[in-house]
RNA sequence: GCUCGAAUGGUGGAAUGGUAGACACGAGGGACUUAAAAUCCCUUGGGCAGAAACGCCUGUGCGGGUUCGAGUCCCGCUUCGAGCACCA
């Protein structure tokens, strides 16, 4: 019987559909298990052989967990907002929204041929209101909380009002700000209702504040930091300068401290952990107060080696900082101000290429506070404003930006660690002992010393003195910043804020959610006004019809929109929990229904997302925690990063100036140019010749020279991409070979977390597997064979290894070597000619994660109800297993001389002396004396001889 | 510069410290066939030996070490990939 696997496929596929086999509910008999695999953006490319991995990968997980008694919920959707729908809608005018579906159709169509487990009564997309009611709800919750610090918790803001009114800012909570303010409740009450609007700014964790932002000309737009790469956009590569202005933003630093604690309790791969680490960039160190000489100036450094303080030779203020104007003294005015102008017009990214010291002298001097000597305050760009206080106390022995510095103005360099050459480059570890804490001689506040301690001690002991005697304070500082949260964009969230009074409010709940309007064009207005200033209508719609109604205010007072839109990892960062229950209008999701599915169990991904979504979605996760509307402090219990599949181009070599083509071995007798071949009308690298012809019609004509009368291409590994005519799509393996076979071959290909190039070449392995499988169960005149009765003992053992090895692989996300082990199992089972009911039917099911359509039609044909997918994961027995006897290697100074087998349950002793008398072992020994014997029963067999 | 990861045949890749190269592709040889396709069987890290049989040597990026025994563990390098990077 053939193995016909267009029509099951096709059969199946509309059995599932129509059954609802893969729809969830939530079953509190059944424990539950949540796969997610990180939605897709629908570009207009279609999918391409890479995309389905992770999804393989994930179905198969899911399908296992089903099979193990587990409700599995695995939903699919789309991030459906992005900038290349609307750069397509700027170019030809057609709705971003249109392009969206259609793309989104066409993922749909593929999707679907790949025989997914995916429960589709539950897809979302990001840009219907449906959704992103949600997503403009969190942001109204972010508005109206502040973070508090000493709880670790988000709170409403309005308990924030309360304690302003009752003591000012003296309420003896630490809580996240911008800025730090001081006013007392008396100062509070006197302000106007605007500038309280400004204070609680502040405090709000999703505010309206002016900062420097990444600003990109070419698009129009901010971008958040993980959105720039190299300093240019990282969607374009356009150029982005740092501009400041008004702009939303997440006050996600104040969760940075969750963020890197949470990392411990989640099961996600090293490196992705390290990344965040690495982003968050936790930094313990010291605040310390410098007074500047001859005025009552005070300003504040951060240092994480307050042990260097007796060091220091200059003090550097970041070019941006509000202090340059107040050092800068009448004399030095010009110099500075020339130099301010010339750090402005340079870009981050000239910054990062061109790293030359510059800066210039402010005039003033600073007190070292320990010594009392005067320390020259510079400005210069390698101190940035956004770190820290924007202000350092400069030790050139010990940090080699400051040595630089110092070099290039002379400045001078005071070594502080016993035995440390500070002539060439300065000595930035923090080991030693330290010396010249003070200066022999030199009198210090005090008598505070340092000497003969350790870096470590040191810094620990500087620390002590500085709090106690009030000259600072111990701080923690981390590098992650607050996220932009803006975009001068049309295809986005619209934010759900008005203005009043030029301060932002809050659309009421009753007008959420707040619908994207349709424009006349996709550009900013004239004005300068980004795209949503072209909906006019729209605007006054709204303010007449939703917020004045509800609100209660006079109809003629108009109040503007805000205009700019949310990002994309607005959309992307709670959709996991909205899968949980999307078709509510209640609320993001009912109580009932997190309880029962809480978070994340597994999700799947590319690790690409590392510093983006994956630090976002945690951040809005906690959040939404402390609303206690997820149930879980971390959104994704476990991570799985697929690799990439790579291209792998062909290459045919143009003979110089001809239309003449010379085979891969023969080329280097010419001078070739190389040229990429379309992979399609490529196979096992030889070059359908007619079909090249008929690629381009400037080759219809060309000639070729053949080896062995073919012509064999030349190849190389690159990105996947249309320009280098590698992509492979994924319905034309569908087509060819059956979504089972793709399925297979994809994880056959290697690892699911590592990289690795696409190459259809070794796919029909694969697809005679298959077979080979189906063949088990038919006869020679093609009749289902298939028996009930006893099986081998032979067959039984084939059959528990398996299920032995394929549990374990599946448990550690290792395919790849599941698919081996069936190949090797099916391979002996037709050597033993097995047709036992029993043995083959526990096959189809132990097969059903990975190829589900075949494994459903021959459940089917073996006379089951229902589908294979309710069917019961097999159970390992080991007694199956049992063997009569074992062969152990007998080695001789750890080489491997012959196998000998003994009985099952030979003790150690039994072998050594079977092994002793055996004799191979005489054989070997010839005259050489055995200094000793390891024998590990079951294991090995050494013997060392001398 | 710092952090993390990797390196095994012609290719993708297997190997709880215990016979390195499972499985698959490719290649070579053979069977069937008028032929092709399909299918099946044999060989396939390198080298040596041989009439045959049992073979022998060598081999997991480089150099050391631990161990009866190292692809695997430890130390020191090299190369490649990823992340962070004037973050004080």
């Amino acid at each position: 019987m053939e193995y016909n696997f267009i029509d099951i496929e096709k059969k199946w596929r509309e059995t599932w559909a129509k059954n609802g086999t893969y729809n969830v509910g939530e079953d509190s008999s059944r424990p539950k298990y949540y796969v997610l695999n990180m939605f897709p953006y629908p570009s207009g490319a279609g999918l391409h052989v890479g995309h389905p991995l992770g999804y393989i990968a994930s179905d198969i997980y899911a399908r296992y967990k089903r099979l193990n008694g587990f409700n599995v919920l695995t939903p699919m959707g789309y991030d459906a907002y992005g900038l290349p729908a609307e750069q397509y809608a700027i170019q030809t005018g057609q709705h971003p929204a249109i392009t969206t579906s259609e793309n989104i159709n066409r993922y749909r169509e593929q999707l679907d041929k790949i025989g997914f487990c995916f429960d589709w009564s539950r897809e979302v997309r990001t840009c219907e209101p449906g959704y992103y009611h949600w997503t403009q709800w969190a942001f109204q919750q972010m508005f109206n909380s502040f973070y508090c610090n000493t709880c670790q918790k988000a709170q409403p803001i309005e308990k924030l009002v309360a304690l302003f009114e009752e003591k000012g800012t003296a309420h003896g909570l630490d809580v996240a700000c911008s800025e730090e303010l001081q006013f007392t409740a008396e100062e509070w009450k006197a302000m106007s209702s605007v500038e309280q609007q400004e204070v609680l700014m502040n405090y709000r964790i999703a505010y309206l504040g002016e900062t420097m932002v990444n600003w990109c000309p070419a698009l129009g737009t901010v971008l958040a930091n993980d959105e720039v790469v190299d300093g240019v956009s990282e969607r374009g590569g356009h150029p982005v300068v740092q501009k400041k202005m008004k702009q939303w933003c997440l006050r996600v630093s104040a969760y940075a401290q969750r963020l890197l604690d949470g990392l411990n309790t989640i099961d996600w791969t090293d490196s992705i952990k390290e990344t965040q680490r690495n982003w968050i960039g936790r930094s313990e160190g010291t605040e310390m107060q410098f007074r500047v000489k001859d005025s009552d100036v005070e300003f504040t450094i951060f240092t994480t080696r307050a042990d260097t303080i007796f060091g220091v030779t200059f003090m550097v203020l970041a070019p941006e900082s509000e202090l340059v104007a107040q050092l800068t003294t009448p004399e030095q005015k010009a110099a500075v101000e020339a130099y301010l102008e010339a750090t402005k017009k340079r870009t981050e990214r000239e910054r990062i290429a061109d790293r030359r010291v510059t800066g210039v002298f402010s005039g003033s001097y600073a007190v070292n506070p320990f010594t009392g000597e005067s320390i020259p305050v510079w400005i210069s760009d390698y101190v940035l404003a956004g770190y820290g206080t924007g202000a350092i106390m400069a030790v050139p022995a010990h940090d080699s930006r400051d040595y630089a510095f110092a070099k290039h103005f002379g400045l001078p360099i005071i070594p502080l660690i016993e035995g440390a050459d500070v002539s060439e480059e300065s000595f930035d570890a923090k080991e030693g002992t330290v010396m010249n804490s003070p200066m022999a001689g030199k009198e210090t506040l005090k008598g505070f010393s340092l000497n003969g301690l350790s870096v470590v001690e040191a810094i620990a002991a500087t620390k002590k003195f500085v709090t106690e005697n009030n000259l600072g304070r111990v701080k923690v500082n981390f590098r992650l910043r607050d996220a932009i949260f803006s975009r001068q964009r049309y295809w986005g969230e619209p934010f759900p804020v008005y203005y009043k009074d030029g301060m932002p409010q809050m659309v009421p709940a009753a007008c959420l959610p707040l619908e994207l309007p349709e424009v006349d064009k996709f550009l900013p207005t004239e004005t300068g006004e980004p795209p949503l200033g072209n909906a006019k209508k729209w605007a006054w719609d709204t303010v007449n019809n939703c917020i004045v109604e509800n609100e209660k205010i006079d109809h003629v007072t108009v109040f503007p929109l805000e205009l700019s839109t949310m990002p994309g990892f607005a959309g992307s960062s709670a959709y996991y929990l909205r899968y949980m229950d999307p078709h509510n209008n209640a609320g993001l999701l009912s109580e009932e229904v997190g309880n029962y599915w809480q978070n994340v169990d597994l999700y799947i991904g590319g690790s690409e997302h590392a510093t983006g979504h994956l630090i976002y979605s945690r951040f809005w996760n906690k959040f939404l925690f402390d609303l206690g509307v997820s149930k879980q402090e971390e959104p994704f219990k476990k991570l799985v990063n697929q690799g990439m599949i790579q291209g792998r181009s062909n290459f045919v070599y143009r003979i110089k100036d001809t239309n003449t083509f010379v085979s891969l071995g023969l080329k280097d007798q010419y001078d070739v140019t190389p040229l990429h071949v379309d992979v399609n009308i490529v196979e096992n690298d030889v070059l359908d010749v007619e079909a090249f012809k008929a690629w381009r019609p400037e080759f219809a004509t060309a000639e070729f020279i053949l080896e062995d009368g073919k012509y064999i291409c030349g190849w190389a590994v690159e990105k996947m991409s249309k320009s280098m005519y590698n992509v492979v799509n994924p319905d034309k393996i569908v087509e060819r070979y059956g979504a089972d076979t793709l399925r297979l071959y994809e994880m056959f290909l290697g690892p699911i977390n590592q990289s690795k190039p696409w190459d259809s070449n070794g796919i029909d392995g694969c697809f005679r597997f298959l077979r080979r499988f189906w063949n088990l169960f038919f006869d020679k005149q093609d009749n289902f064979c298939v028996v009930a009765g006893e099986p081998t003992k032979e067959s039984l053992k084939t059959l528990h290894k398996l299920i032995k090895k394929v549990t374990d692989d599946i448990n550690e996300f290792s395919y790849n070597t599941s698919v081996a082990a069936f190949m090797v199992a099916v391979n002996e089972l037709t050597q033993q000619k097995c047709n036992n009911k029993e043995v083959l039917e526990t096959m189809v099911i132990l097969l059903a994660p990975f190829a589900p359509h075949i494994a459903e039609e021959l459940w089917n044909r073996m006379g089951n109800e229902g589908s294979v997918c309710d069917a019961t994961w097999p159970a390992y027995d080991e007694s199956k297993m049992k063997e009569d006897s074992v062969t152990l290697s007998v080695s001789f100074n750890g080489k491997t001389r012959f196998t000998i087998d003994f009985p099952i349950d030979a003790t150690k002793e039994d072998i050594e002396k079977a092994t002793l008398e055996s004799e191979q072992t005489k054989k070997y020994l010839d005259g050489k004396t055995i200094v000793k014997m390891i024998v590990v029963p079951g294991r090995i067999i050494n013997i060392v001889v001398k």
